[in-house]
DNA sequence: GATAAACCCTGTGCTATACTGGGTTTAATC
DNA sequence: GATTAAACCCAGTATAGCACAGGGTTTATC
């Protein structure tokens, strides 16, 4: 699988926070509930997009996690590539740089070069704001 | 990861055979001796594109596997699907039909549809003898 | 000081991946 | 007709990553 739940979770708790906050902090556990995941997976997928900075945390009484950014501005490659590092199609792409001791004569690399391309630039046509809104761009 | 070894290797397979047959059958451990791929692991892969068509096997002595068709008559979305199942971006879309419980409400749905639909159309349009070229269409 | 939140660290069951081994059938060749 | 060389078949296995679960610590509010 290209993406996991991760990948996936973490989208939801952004659009969910999209939805459900207006400036104000929200409860993980409320996130949770409301998408019914388990709070304590959660956990780790927020801490990493509230490290990256995507999130914005406040601790104790009170607090919670908001967007650090309007909508607009979350590219959804960006959105995944914080949760689950980079989107690779095959294990030969999963590093920048490429390990195999037969990359120079691989005859299918550079498709798979592309096809990377291809995956990361549609990810990061798509924002968290087109989601919402039903906005997705279709290929004719 | 979207595209296992298994796709990986049975694009080789199909590559070796076009490269080191002309229309003759080809023993397998010659194939994976070249690929330097275990043969035994080989010979599931090899079974698969057998069975579905793309591949002609002869039995006994003297046998071996040759292609079914020109190299521009293999899309490689053909081959890696044959290899390993529809290949999905995420778990939702592995099966035809999906279900999950809330996919009616699921707001991020039709964007990985979206992204199942490029990365198909972008594997169907790479044929095996556009890889032996080195033809691959690139995206501006 | 009680409470409620984020933070941190570790363990665990499950499933898929990437193989490995051994035996059976089929078809040429000696 | 026996030998040989190939595809075929039917498992078993080790590892790794995924998807959690538990329990404790720190931080801020009331």
């Amino acid at each position: 699988m290209l993406v996991s739940t991760k990948g996936r979770y973490a989208l939801r708790i952004m659009i969910d926070l999209a939805q459900h906050s207006n400036g104000e902090y929200v409860v993980l556990m409320d996130i949770a509930r409301r998408q019914n995941i388990s709070e304590k997976y959660l956990e780790g997928i927020v801490a990493s997009l509230s490290r990256l900075g995507l999130l914005q945390a406040q601790r104790g009484r009170g607090g919670g996690y908001r967007l650090a950014r309007a909508p607009e501005e979350y590219p959804v490659g960006e959105i995944i590539r914080s949760s689950e590092g980079h989107v690779a199609p095959v294990s030969c792409l999963k590093t920048e740089k490429i390990d195999c001791p037969q990359a120079d004569e691989c005859i299918t690399l550079p498709m798979w070069r592309e096809l990377d391309r291809r995956i990361d630039r549609f990810l990061d046509s798509v924002t968290l704001a087109d989601l919402i809104h039903g906005t997705i761009p279709v290929e004719p």
